[in-house]
RNA sequence: GGGCGCAUAGCUCAGCUGGACAGAGCGCACGGUUCACAUCCGUGAGGUCGGGGGUUCAAGUCCCUCUGCGCCCA
């Protein structure tokens, strides 16, 4: 039995009752189906555990539990983990800031009450992003909520650095990093951007012994303090006599030697390189190459260091303008120019990154990377679209050790101690005996969230969870992180369990404003999920992002599309509220055999079983954009627009039988496309569901549809195709004549092949154009002169419209449709009387084009005929 | 320097395995108080599918090339 829905779909009221009742019942949880049941797993990305959701989450949100819900309807045993990410420098960050607010520091208050204050800050604002996931309707078990710092995990990660380091995959060294000197910290490569920004290039004389000059050039003179030689090309005639001679560092003149190498592009500056290996990447190479000392001139806080000499002390900046000026005041520079350089910046901080020596603890990647390549070419994982594989080689063909200790606090703890001796002992519980000390630093956040998918799921333990659902199938996630991320779960997932993490990467783009700018708090062009959520529900800001682009691209988020899917929404809860107004006591579940159903029926069903097979196809393909618009323009453009104001015939005026099936076939149309659109639209689907007849306690764990062949009737499209092709030239003509749309007028119709239809279903034209008594002429009629006529294939409807047809114009009307009837004609002739196109083409294009050309011949017969009868003296 | 993506109606985008005159939403113009919906219904205008070349019986769709915009890597 139904209740009486209500008029308007109210979300507001709807989606917090129906998500927690879905919760309370257990249904976002794989158990509710049997232990043996194909299992489908997402590790959900954990968003910073202090961040606000923002419309990137929404995304990755609605994307995932699209396919959560699909699986779970198709019977897998589906689990979404949900979790968060500690996000040490962002989270660091975001204390320091609030102890800077209330007058203190870090430093201050020390590492223990850092850490407590953190915790706690985690504590209040930790909850946030949870609720708001859902608020989106994210179907995850709750109950295997991870976080990155839980015990479990921190076991996990202290696991993995041991059995690295055992495995010495781990070391610690001095190396040259990338040093944020904002954020007190070595970053990786990765937390590097670079880019071109307008600077100078500034022009040196380094003396050289026997007293001439070399003119070196270089973007960042504090780094001379460091030269420990200049470079230049073997073969260039300018520099060759001075290749193995001595020069002097500006400023401090150290001697230095002029060697020679390859690597000098002799186009670029004066074609003279200075060499700074303890400051600069490439020239750490060099310097290698050629055994050259490192010398660091700068301390942590890039201030210079005693190596400055007479600069020691000056910030990096402040010594650059300084050693210009000094050595202008001798002589020993030669000019400025503007340059654009490349500038590393911090990701985070966005302060120039500063190549540094430090030592730090390193990942050898080359053999993890070697593994995580393999998975991929040997197709153990596939990457959706399929062109960032590409991507992927070329990183992980090209992967540098990954620097991995962080000094910062909030974090996993690296597990080394050092010893008194100088030794280092790693472990997961400290060394015995005394003189021990531990390693302040920490690990980078990628480090923990590289183990994500089998650290949630209970790893290192062999826990039930571990062995049911690892490895898991989908990692859903932006092409933004597949280095940072993707990558790393990929080599660390399958060091550690010899298993891939998950068999499936989706890559979906970056959200972005309508104009398809990048969203940024400076450009103010933020988008507020939570915004459009209270103002449209959830439901429409779900389809639309799902439907707004195509995998792996961008997506352009217009407001307008939101609003519009609002609209579908209300549409989809008016079809509901209309069938559900026309129901009346029990109704038999399921479809009545095709062979009882009217004309009408048939087609809907056709199309619909259509519809379920093109959206299971392009589910198979991954593209839910597009299954999206396909139910849409089904649900309303055919169900809406045309099943139901037909079906308002037998439901009004048909008897009990007629009466029954249409219902049936409303309720399983209906049913069919909410179960279709559950996945995009979880709310008002479910909502509306409880109000039809169904099966089953929730929409949420209702099957998933087939299609039913037994229903795909191409006749009956045809058939219905000619109705609505009629309906549309009535309504045209009767635009076109302006006639008025409440009058009701009649017709005349030569029926050619379909005098059965036309007579039968005449009442269509009542519901749909107005035309309230269709005649149907003998074969050999004699057509009316005052009339307007539709001619779609062998079928002419006159409409007799005395005194408004002015037969010049309706003359001219024709003859322009029958020219295009002519061309489209030719067209097809062209194609048919090609021999290539007959014996290449596939059979059915043939036969469609065949087929096409009767129907365009048979249109043109008729046309011509009626222009005979009606233009015949005024021909001209 | 290497790689990738995008370029389709005024705007935002679809168009997947090549096959009938290229679609949707919004916007625009005109017309609608019929018992699901004005959060609606109907009608219409609007596109040389960035340029050029090629493959094919057939190209918006595949290949090459050029132009413009964007991204990634170095």
């Amino acid at each position: 039995m139904t209740k009486p829905m209500p008029r308007v779909f109210d979300f507001a009221e709807t989606e917090p009752r129906i998500y927690s009742w879905w919760e309370k019942n257990g249904w976002f949880k794989p158990e509710i189906v049997s232990p043996q049941a194909e299992t489908f797993v997402i590790s959900m990305p954990p968003p910073n555990v202090t961040g606000a959701l923002h419309i990137g989450h929404a995304l990755t949100a609605s994307i995932e539990d699209l396919m959560i819900r699909y699986e779970r309807m198709r019977g897998k045993a589906a689990l979404w983990v949900p979790g968060t990410d500690h996000a040490g420098i962002a989270t660091q960050l975001q204390v320091e800031k609030m102890l800077r607010d209330m007058g203190t520091s870090r430093q201050e208050i020390g590492r223990e009450e850092f850490l407590a204050r953190t915790w706690a800050w985690k504590e209040k604002y930790g909850g946030t992003i949870q609720n708001q996931h859902r608020r989106l309707g994210a179907s995850c078990d709750w109950d295997r909520e991870r976080f990155t710092l839980d015990d479990g995990l921190s076991s996990a990660v202290q696991e993995v650095f041991v059995r690295l380091y055992e495995d010495g995959l781990i070391y610690r060294g001095p190396r040259l990093v990338n040093w944020s000197p904002g954020l007190q910290t070595a970053v990786s490569d990765l937390e590097v951007e670079r880019d071109e920004e307008l600077g100078k290039l500034y022009y040196f004389k380094y003396p050289v012994e026997g007293g001439e000059h070399i003119p070196v050039a270089t973007t960042r003179p504090e780094t001379i303090l460091g030269d420990t030689a200049v470079c230049v090309h073997p073969e260039d005639a300018r520099y060759k006599h001075l290749i193995g001679k001595t020069a002097y560092v500006p400023g401090l003149n150290r001697p230095i030697p002029i060697i020679a190498d390859e690597y000098v592009d002799r186009e670029f500056g004066t074609g003279a390189l200075k060499i700074t290996p303890g400051h600069d990447f490439n020239d750490y190479e060099i310097g290698q190459r050629h055994n050259l000392p490192v010398i660091n001139v700068m301390n942590r806080d890039v201030t210079m260091n005693a190596e400055a000499g007479p600069y020691a002390g000056l910030d990096r900046f402040a010594c650059r303008e300084k050693l210009w000026a000094d050595m202008e005041a001798v002589g020993l520079t030669i000019k400025v120019t503007d340059h654009t350089m490349i500038v590393p910046r911090s990701q985070r901080g966005g302060e120039v990154v500063e190549p540094l020596i430090s030592t730090q603890w390193f990942v050898k990647t080359k053999p993890l990377a070697e593994k995580a390549i393999a998975a991929v070419r040997e197709g153990r994982i596939k990457i959706v679209p399929e062109r960032f594989e590409k991507v992927y080689y070329h990183w992980m063909e090209n992967i540098q050790d990954w620097c991995i200790s962080r000094q910062l606090w909030w974090g996993h703890r690296i597990p080394a101690w050092y010893g008194p001796n100088g030794e280092i002992y790693v472990g997961k519980t400290p060394p015995k005996g005394d003189g021990w000390t531990p390693e302040e630093d920490v690990l980078d956040t990628w480090f923990s969230s590289g183990l994500w998918p089998f650290s949630t799921l209970g790893w290192p333990e062999q826990t039930p969870d571990l062995k049911r659902f690892y490895p898991t199938s989908m990692m859903e996630t932006g092409y933004d992180i597949l280095f940072f991320w993707v990558a790393r779960m990929i080599m660390l997932g399958i060091w550690f369990t010899g298993d891939v993490p998950f068999q499936t990467v989706y890559l979906h783009g970056l959200v972005r404003d309508k104009y398809g700018r990048k969203i940024s708090k400076t450009l103010g062009n933020t988008i507020d999920p939570l915004e459009i959520m209270d103002q449209y529900g959830t439901d429409p800001l779900r389809f639309t992002l799902v439907t707004s682009g195509t995998p792996g691209n961008d997506l352009n988020l217009d407001r307008d599309r939101v609003e519009a899917n609002w609209r579908f929404v209300n549409k989809i809860w008016q079809i509901g509220n209309f069938i559900t107004g026309n129901l009346d006591g029990d109704l038999p579940a399921g479809m009545p055999p095709a062979a009882d159903l009217d004309l009408p029926s048939r087609w809907i069903a056709s199309r619909l079983n259509r519809l379920v097979g093109s959206v299971q196809y392009l589910f198979d393909i991954y593209q839910y954009g597009e299954a999206g618009r396909q139910i849409h323009e089904f649900l309303w453009g055919e169900f809406a627009d045309w099943y139901i104001e037909v079906s308002k015939h037998p439901l009004y005026e048909g008897d009990d039988e007629a009466k029954t099936k249409t219902r049936r076939v409303l309720v399983y149309v209906l049913d069919t496309c909410l179960r279709l659109l559950h996945p995009f639209m979880p709310f008002v689907t479910e909502a509306l569901w409880q109000y039809i007849p169904h099966e089953g306690e929730a929409l949420i764990t209702a099957k998933w549809p087939q299609a039913n062949t037994a229903y795909l009737d191409e006749n009956a499209e045809a058939e219905m195709n000619l109705i609505a092709d009629l309906v549309r030239g009535i309504r045209n003509t009767r635009a076109e004549y302006e006639v008025d749309p409440g009058r009701r007028i009649k017709a005349l119709a030569a029926p050619g092949s379909h005098r059965d239809i036309l007579k039968q279903y005449s009442y269509i034209f009542a519901r749909l154009c107005n035309v309230h008594e269709i005649e149907i002429l003998e074969t050999d009629h004699s057509s009316p002169d005052q009339a307007a006529s539709i001619i779609i294939g062998d079928v002419t409807i006159y409409l007799p419209l005395a005194g408004m047809v002015d037969i010049q114009a309706e003359c001219e009307r024709l003859r322009r449709e029958q020219t295009r009837l002519e061309e489209q004609i030719a067209r097809s002739r062209i194609k048919l009387d090609n021999q290539d196109f007959i014996s290449r083409a596939r059979p059915e294009v043939v036969e469609r084009e065949r087929a096409r050309l009767n129907e365009l011949q048979a249109g043109f017969n008729r046309i011509t005929e009626r222009i005979n009868t009606l233009c015949g003296e005024n021909a001209m």
